[in-house]
Order: C-alpha cells, then structure tokens, then sequence
DNA sequence: ATCGAAATGTAGCGACTGCTACACTTGTGT
DNA sequence: ACACAAGTGTAGCAGTCGCTACATTTCGAT
C-alpha cells in the first residue's frame, strides 16, 4: 500500500526539517518518502512544484507548532509581549524549523519566487499570530505586532549566527522606557 | 601572467556577489578569476578553505562598502539613529552583499563551521560600527546599539522577502515615545 | 648549463543532479 | 471478459560536483 501525497509529505517534510534543503533533491526525498525519484516527479510534475508543496506543508506545521508553544491569552504590556514570544520561539524545540526558514530567506533573497511566495505567506501567518498577543488596548496594535515581529526575527538571526548574546540584550531593552 | 591569490579572490567575490553562493562551485569561481578548478584547489588546498578566504575577503568589502555608505558623524537621537543606519543600508546598492549574507546565515544556521564563523565576524564588526552611530550622552551606548542593530537586521530580513511594509511600520516607530 | 621545485594543463574518477523512455502491472468501468 | 487508464519498476541520459593522477612546462638558484 503505497503512501498517498499528503504522507509522502509528511515524511519529505521531516526529513528537510532534519537535513535541511540541501539534502532535498529528488532521490533522498523519494527514500524519506518510501518511493522513488521516478514517483515523485509522476506525482507533483517537477522538482519545483514538489518543493512548492512541500513548502506549503511546513509552514502548516510552522504554524501549528508554534500555536501549540503558546496558546494561551495576551500580554500585559509591550515588553512583556516581546519577552513571551521570545521566550516561546527561541527554545531548541524550533531550531529545526529556523534552520529552514533561513534557508528559505536565501532563496527568497535571490528571486527565487517559489521560496518568495512561500516566506510571504509564512511571515504573515506570523504577523497574524503576534497581533493575537499584543497587549489589549494598545494605541496601535498594527504597528506594536509589526515591530515585534521585527525584533524577534532579528533575535532569531542573531541566534543563527551564535550571537545570542546580542539578540538578548536587544530584547531586554525592547519597549523598556527611555 | 596569472593573477594572483589576492586577484583571484577579488574576481571570485565578484562573481559570488553576482551569482550567489550555489554558483560558487570549483569551475564556475575558476571561470570568473581566469584559472582553472585544478588551480583552485593547489592554491587553496581544497574548497572549504577557499570559501573561507573568499567569505574573509567579502567580509571586509562589504565593511569597506558600509564605511563608505556612512562616512560621516553621529545621530542626535536614537531614533534618528535607527533611521540613518536604516535608510544608509536597506538601498538597492547593498542588495547583492544582503543577498549573499542571508545565503551565510543560512550556511552557519545547519552548523557548518566556516559559515559561522565568518557571520559571528561580519556581526561583530557590524555592532562595532553601529555603536560609532549612538548618539553621544546615551545612557546605554552598548545596548542601543544592540537593539538598533536587531532592529536593522529584522528589517533588511523582512526586505529580502518582500515584506519591507512590515520593516517600515516596525522602524517608524523604533525608540518612539510610548 | 643543470638540477630541483614550483606551477600548470589534460584527463578522468566516482558520485550526484533533474528528468525521461520504455516496459510492465494493477485497477476500474462496461 | 475486455479495454483502457492509472500507477510503478528499471535503466539510463547528459550534466555537474570536489578532487586527483600524471605529465609537462617554467623558473630561479647554483
């Protein structure tokens, strides 16, 4: 009983969160996938249209865990906002699925526009989920979430690199009165 | 007349600036600095010390090409701060170095040594320049600083995919009263 | 002039890439 | 039972990858 492609899915997509895109050509894919080459292009068309798909699933998983790491209610205060959401995205449990997203920034940065579409849509899923923790009666909750989302994601590189260090003096300073 | 070490490396970073870093295989780099793959690799020893060389190389160009952006004083304010830094690096002139670095973070975000190393260098040098842009009299040079370089790096990431209205709304409002 | 080292060209290895041609089996509707 | 499409395995193509073996040239020191 062969896989059908939304399982297929799901095993590629594993296998990318644990060797990254670089090992996401046809045949590791297809042996993730308990198929062959052969069958994955008969199934999606091409390579790009695979990638295109898989994309997609992920940022359904991205969002989903990111959803399970904090469901619950709103922040406080501005800073407190950003301390929760750092606290709740900067763990291990997401460093696969950063890995991959700076791998998709790449592409992205290159024109790549199957990547482009797919970061897009990602960053705003997460601009989306940010606004849901802005603090209630915030004079400007549109601009509060997206500067956030800025200073998270500059955070999230800095940690990339190995310079948490200064992602988290950035972040204790965020929103702090001055 | 062959070109030498330093020649070479110039025409290579040229082409990886143009190309990309997955156009940065022995014979297309060979290509662009006039040898061959074979030469490459006997001045070079193999392609991991060549890509270190090269990295170390765009490293300080692009450091040379930001000092030449923003030769000149200090902001009056943080705010102003942010702003200058920001309108000085997001232009379409530091596109291809962007590009390119986004590539890196990718590279040193799965581990690999040579990447990382080169980032953590390029990052440190980045604070060390933003920090000559904190305004005189700050309280916290060292952290405004943080905080402004996070910030610049959130946003030149959110260009790089096509959501530079997110950048916008985050940096207009970076270190505004509230 | 001679000798050894540095530099370079040619050719190729084995592994990998996306993709395809061809043959074959399996399942389904009539 | 039969026809026809959907699905699948095998084999292979032309290209690229990092790297190396081998032969040759070039050049400086003696």
């Amino acid at each position: 009983m062969p896989l059908d492609k939304q399982a297929m899915l799901g095993a590629m997509a594993l296998h990318v969160l644990e060797n990254g895109l670089s090992d996401a050509s046809l045949r590791p894919l297809a042996k993730a996938a308990g198929t062959s080459d052969r069958m994955l292009i008969y199934h999606f068309g091409n390579k790009d249209a695979l990638i295109g798909a898989l994309l997609e699933y992920l940022a359904q998983a991205y969002s989903a865990a990111l959803d399970e790491a904090m469901p619950s209610g709103r922040a406080d205060s501005r800073a407190e906002c950003v301390q929760l959401i750092a606290a709740a995205t900067r763990g291990p449990e997401f460093a696969p699925y950063l890995a991959l997203w700076w791998q998709i920034v790449a592409e992205a940065a290159r024109g790549n526009e199957t990547y482009l579409s797919a970061a897009r849509g990602i960053m705003r899923t997460l601009l989306g989920w940010v606004e849901e923790f802005v603090p209630l009666g915030d004079g400007d909750p549109a601009g509060t979430a997206r500067q956030v989302l800025t200073m998270i994601e500059g955070a999230q590189m800095l940690d990339a690199i190995g310079c948490s260090d200064i992602a988290d003096a950035a972040l204790a300073r965020a929103f702090a009165p001055h």
